[in-house]
RNA sequence: UGGGCUAUCGCCAAGCGGUAAGGCACAGGACUUUGACUCCUGCAUUCGUUGGUUCGAAUCCAACUAGCCCAGCCA
């Protein structure tokens, strides 16, 4: 058996080796033995909260395997505890999961359409002498079940005959006994060394109306009894699922057994996402929303999938971060660094760059005639012709960066001062000649000189100039907000704080710029659209804010610099 | 403490008895109308530790150590 895939390279014979991962290692063998004809996989969410980035990996790679071995992925929606399920949510998950581009087999499947088959079931259980109705209470159970190192005792109820079983599951599902008087148990092994398997209950009572099952059912099954079910049903091969249910494996594989199912689902295990210093937990997400530091689940600082959606990360970049973190048994935490490359590589060659003056400053050219307006090619993208060009504006009065002048500069500074000449990108270059300072002494306009020779694209070699700098013409300028955004945690302190458990927020994760200035070329920029604002990174229009009047763009991720200055 | 799992560079991660892939990050250099991109170069004599088997061990065996998960009528 190949144990690794050689994939056609660009360049003729160049070949690219690309290692399979365990669960790829073990669905070929399961192919190769003949137990795998078509592979299906499945997506298994519980209605109940936002998807995040980790939820992201889990669609990703079983619908990637999927696609993969030419085989069926599923999206179905594990509602068995309608106490925690919302309808809400389902319709939230759906669209997460078009948007990440992960094509579901058939129609939507809902773990609660197949209650009629799971109650046959369990009935089947009893049947064999599998299972048993218990009286026990909660409490009871527990203290019934032992701990870690004692085995635990059997219920009283264990030994009941078959036909009480069956008398009382069906007087359950009746609705004659109350919520959480009675439950149904799977009759295994009350000394496993497994928790999981001294008798887990697999049915328990519950009145609570299911989003979609309504009032039909007063008994719920619990997930163990459940998942591997709802798994055969469908026909899935390889459930794959994450490492806290290894525990629960021996336990999938005796309900398959036990129920009596050919050529029965396999659980595979991998390890969850975790990223270095970023808050994924619910019930904290949940806390900074309420608190007002967050602005809503989809706040850009976030990792929920609409957050990583309105801060401007595209599909692509998230499969691409999932291909390069891979996939493994072993618990670990990935570098922010992984996703910012990401998202770089995907909209470096795709999307225009144009000139955004974050922090302005008032550059004049004193010998550029008044009133005049020049209109200047400019390439959307240097490296992509396809994208064609557009006209810019120029004339005497700009904005540059304010960090892109000093009038003290320090040794290597290749920008603006007094004397020096740079290029401003696409059209002229120019040396600066004077400062105009207020009555504090802070620079509040530069003035330069041009020089009309040396105009982009007219060919000019001349001379060399060491900077470029970026500028926005001041009549044209289109003023619009632009959010920076650091990470929301205090990377200092680390995620929580220790004493009250709650999150160290970085007090700088949100900077708002009220007063940006950007070519004109942004005029008709709808919610969504991207761009790389040259010299200062990726930005999009946020979806929420901004308003075709008034634009609000997000930093989707810096530009990598190695411009340090020196202190 | 019983059971399950994991341990390879700062961070991911290949490796499956024949002498440590790759990516991110980082550091140099070249190029440059983005101090970006691109392109070179460097970056684990060593695989949690200690023993053992072997001509040969990250890979096999043993013991130890560290981390994660499990005692919901949650998923």
């Amino acid at each position: 058996m190949e144990k690794e895939e050689i994939r056609a390279g660009e360049a003729a014979g160049e070949k690219e080796v690309v290692s399979r991962n365990f669960i790829e290692l073990e669905i070929d063998k399961d192919i190769a033995e003949g137990k795998t004809q078509v592979v299906c996989t499945r997506f298994p969410p519980e209605p109940n909260g936002y998807l995040h980035i980790g939820h992201a990996k889990s669609i990703l790679l079983n619908y990637g395997l999927a696609q993969e071995y030419g085989g069926k992925f599923n999206l179905r929606f594990d509602d068995t505890n309608p106490t925690k399920e919302k309808t809400e949510f389902v319709q939230s998950i759906i669209s997460d999961v078009e948007w990440l581009g992960a094509h579901y087999d058939g129609e939507v499947k809902f773990a609660s359409n197949y209650f009629e088959e799971m109650y046959e079931a369990a009935v089947t259980l009893i049947k064999k002498g599998k299972a048993y109705v218990c009286d026990l209470t909660a409490e009871q159970i527990r203290e019934y079940r032992g701990t870690l190192t004692e085995p635990g005792k059997e219920s009283p109820y264990r030994n009941r005959s078959v036909e009480e079983n069956l008398k009382l599951f069906e007087e359950m599902k009746n609705g004659v006994y109350p919520d959480g008087s009675k439950t149904l148990r799977a009759k295994i092994d009350m000394a496993s060394p497994n928790i999981n398997m001294r008798d887990p209950v697999i049915y328990r009572v519950a009145r609570m109306t299911h989003h979609n099952t309504g009032d039909t059912w007063c008994i719920y099954p619990m997930y163990d009894f459940a998942h591997p079910i709802e798994d055969a049903i469908e026909g899935v091969t390889h459930s794959i699922c994450t490492l806290e249910f290894e525990d629960h494996r021996p336990l999938y594989n005796w309900v398959v057994e036990e129920v009596g199912y050919e050529n029965p689902p396999r659980q595979i295990e991998f390890a969850k996402l975790y990223l270095t210093n970023v808050v994924t937990g619910k019930r904290y997400i949940k806390r900074l929303v309420e608190q007002g530091i967050v602005d809503g689940w989809d706040d850009p600082r976030l990792v929920t999938i609409a957050a990583l959606r309105r801060r401007g990360y595209t599909p692509e970049a998230l499969r691409k971060f999932m291909e390069l973190v891979g996939v493994s048994k072993s618990n670990s935490s990935v570098d922010y660094a992984m996703l910012d490359y990401c998202i770089r590589e995907d909209l470096k060659m795709k999307k225009p760059r144009m000139m955004a003056v974050l922090h302005p400053l008032k550059l004049v050219i004193d010998n550029y005639p008044e009133g005049q307006i020049e209109y200047l090619d400019v390439p959307n993208n240097q490296e992509n012709e396809a994208l064609g060009t557009r006209k810019v504006p120029f004339s005497r009065n700009l904005y540059i960066e304010a960090e892109d002048f000093m009038e003290v500069p320090p040794k290597k500074y290749f920008r603006l001062y007094p004397g020096n000449e740079v290029r401003l990108m696409s059209a002229y270059f120019v040396t600066c000649t004077d400062v105009v300072k207020d009555e504090n002494g802070n620079v509040v306009e530069v003035h330069c000189t041009y020089d009309p020779e040396t105009k982009s694209g007219s060919g000019f070699t001349g001379r060399k100039v060491k900077g470029t700098i970026h500028w926005v013409a001041c009549e044209t300028a289109v003023e619009a907000q632009v959010r920076l955004y650091e990470n929301l945690v205090d990377e200092e302190k680390g995620v929580y704080n220790k004493e009250d458990g709650s999150v160290n927020v970085n007090p700088n994760s949100l900077t708002v710029l009220d007063h940006c200035y950007l070519e004109p070329s942004f005029e008709g920029a709808v919610g969504g659209d991207s761009y790389q604002f040259v010299r200062n990174g990726f930005f999009c229009i946020d979806s929420k804010d901004s308003r075709p009047d008034a634009l609000v763009f997000n930093r989707i991720v810096a530009l990598k610099s190695s411009f340090k200055l020196p202190k």
